[in-house]
RNA sequence: CGGGGCGUAGCGCAGCCUGGGAGCGCACCUGCCUUGGGAGCAGGGGGUCGGAGGUUCAAAUCCUCUCGCCCCGACCA
């Protein structure tokens, strides 16, 4: 490709409505522009480096043995009834009526219509197992949309499902889905962790997220580093490292705490540390009944620990309002003694003496309570998340905690879609049986925007060489010399990505281009060329720059290549 | 859904409080000049000031409504 005619609109300055580094620099590189909230255009640029991704995932899946299927963005209500989530799934699911008034949603997710295609054409033991996949459009209509195409709402996404006679299948399917996902974003140059999570909407027991390290990812994970354990905090048990001191129960003792409602504020005003305060917040189950979960003030309660302790119900944070008429005090002056409430302790408070807790009456505080004496829970459980100090569930070892974005995740789904929608197929035995069943998905979209998260700096992206849009951008800096730089780029653009910037500008502004939107190797072609007939190659992640004959081009190229 | 902010040229913004010429920088076009890190000079094109209604002799500016976008919150009391 020539620059000169090529649409890539670079902007100079930050757009104003992006925030993160991926975001503006997908911006200002020209790759992708909003059309609306949460919905981009995908650019020249942009496109490719998404096709890039996509031809990564395609052909691993491909050498796994699963085979491509396109499916349809638009969806008929009458599957999402057979599995009820057409209730379930709430506004995220956007739905319509088309003219003649039939329901009708924007797929999200595609669990339905690929069982659905299943179910009419397998009928036998002995067409399993199976694995189709798309890469396709999903749309989700995102509470809060953000961060530009890495919370989106329509966005592109590699769906795969397998489809087994029995759980050993299953357990092979999903085993071959994990490594062929390591080998996915090992390809894409990713620095990335499996670790075992929550499996939410989609449902299923097992699941694996695979989060690209990045400071600015929307997860934390918890790992360890001599055995290898590795979790989503939502899942990760808090197995507390701390030993707490035998002391003596002191006297039980209440304070006057006025207009201090954190724990970091209770703790300042008595002088202790947060560690000594514990806060009591109440939730609302299936929106009649009240519940009190009581942790320590550097704890934070884990919701979806929450949501398991009490399977089946919904669970929300109680209002304001609602905790003056529950409890009769304000948030912030609750505790658990003589409270009414079903009470639902954390396991970090057992054997824990001496603690402040709130006293149910606005502004006043206890001092010295201590669990048993002072109150009598209904539950000791594990409720809170697990925070540095804590350790690994596996070996003990402390844990590490990081941030990550997560762009694969993979479940086992078992019967939860065949046996609602009689899925069935013919075993052996003679009998029908559900298939069963395992998803597997990829954000496709969001890696591109994960990928610059990871690999960035002061100028702009740094595309790993499998994934770039151009992997070589070939720079001349005076006319004199543009015949020499145009048989580079015939020459080279037999085995690469090559693009030629041909246009009437500054060096400046050429080299700036580059470094922007983030090409690995740049030829450039200017005095020193002039005077000795060698090229300048500057690689642009490490910023080296070496000084070869044009000959010496090419199997530069191919051993950088290899090393990439 | 709650709170906050913002909509003025392609992008970034000023002007609004205190009503009366629609501006600045970048980008774009023409010419000259320049050519190793987003040059300089001169000239030029581009706007229903998000939309509707109202107040006024007069509205980007004041009032009402509306649409869109961004941020925070909706989970730690």
């Amino acid at each position: 490709m020539r620059w000169s005619k090529a649409f890539i609109p670079t902007l100079r300055e930050d757009p104003a409505e992006a925030e993160t580094i991926s975001h503006k620099l997908l911006l200002r590189a020209g790759m992708i522009r909003k059309l609306a909230s949460g919905i981009y255009n995908f650019l020249p640029l942009g496109l490719k480096a998404l096709r890039k991704i996509e031809n990564v995932v395609r052909t691993e899946m491909n050498k796994a043995g699963a085979q491509e299927v396109l499916m349809p963005i638009v969806q008929p209500a009458e599957l999402w009834q057979e599995t009820g989530r057409w209730d379930a799934y709430g506004k995220e699911l956007l739905r319509f009526k088309d003219r003649k008034d039939h329901d009708f949603c924007l797929g999200p997710t595609h669990e339905e219509v690929i069982t659905d295609m299943v179910r009419r054409d397998v009928k036998s033991y002995k067409d399993l197992p199976l694995i189709l996949y798309q890469i396709a459009t999903k749309f989700r209509d995102e509470i809060r949309p953000r961060f530009g195409i890495m919370r989106a709402r329509e966005f592109i996404m590699k769906d795969a499902y397998s489809f087994d006679a029995d759980w050993e299948g299953l357990d092979n399917s999903y085993n071959l889905m994990y490594e062929t996902y390591v080998s996915i974003f090992t390809k894409c140059g990713l620095r990335f962790k499996a670790v075992e999570a929550h499996t939410g909407a989609i449902g299923g027991d097992v699941s694996h997220e695979f989060m690209v390290l990045a400071e600015t990812g929307e997860d934390v994970l918890a790992f360890c580093e001599k055995c290898g354990y590795a979790s989503n905090v939502e899942l990760t048990p808090a197995i507390s490292g701390e030993k707490y001191p035998s002391e003596p129960e002191k006297p039980l003792e209440k304070v006057y705490t006025p207009g201090v409602k954190t724990a970091q504020e209770v703790a300042d005003f008595l002088g202790l540390p947060v560690s000594k305060i514990t806060k009591t917040l109440i939730y609302i189950l299936d929106e009649k009944e009240a519940v009190a979960v009581c942790i320590r003030g550097d704890h934070e309660v884990n919701e979806v620990k929450l949501e398991k302790l009490f399977p089946e119900k919904s669970i929300r944070m109680a209002r304001e309002d609602e905790i003056k008429r529950i409890v009769g005090a304000s948030p912030g002056f609750i505790g658990p003694k003589g409270l009414k409430l079903k009470i639902v302790v954390d396991k970090a408070l057992e054997g824990y003496p001496n603690f402040v807790i709130g006293a149910n009456e606005d502004e006043y505080h206890y001092i010295n309570a201590n669990m048993g004496r002072d109150f009598i829970p209904d539950i000791v459980v594990d409720i809170r998340k697990a925070c540095p100090g804590d350790l690994c569930p596996k070996c003990g070892t402390p844990l590490s905690f990081i941030r990550g974005i997560e762009v694969g995740h993979i479940f086992k789904l078992g019967t939860k879609y065949s046996l609602p929608m009689k899925a069935m197929f013919l075993d052996k035995d003679g009998k029908m049986k559900p298939f069963i069943m395992g998803c597997y998905g990829i954000g496709v979209s969001r890696i591109l925007a994960a990928t610059i998260e990871q690999n960035h700096d002061e100028n702009g992206i740094i595309f790993p060489w499998q994934i770039a849009p151009y992997q070589i951008g070939v720079v001349y800096l005076k006319d004199k010399i543009k015949e020499e730089a145009e048989k580079i780029y015939q020459q080279l653009s037999k085995n690469w990505d090559v693009i030629l910037d041909d246009r009437d500008e500054r060096p400046g502004v050429k080299f700036k281009d580059l470094d922007l939107v983030g090409i690995p190797l740049q030829i450039i072609l200017g005095k020193t060329f002039e005077k000795t007939g060698e090229v300048e190659v500057k690689i642009r992640k490490t910023e080296e720059r070496k000084h070869m004959k044009p000959d010496e081009l090419e199997e530069f190229v191919k051993e950088f290549e290899n090393k990439a």
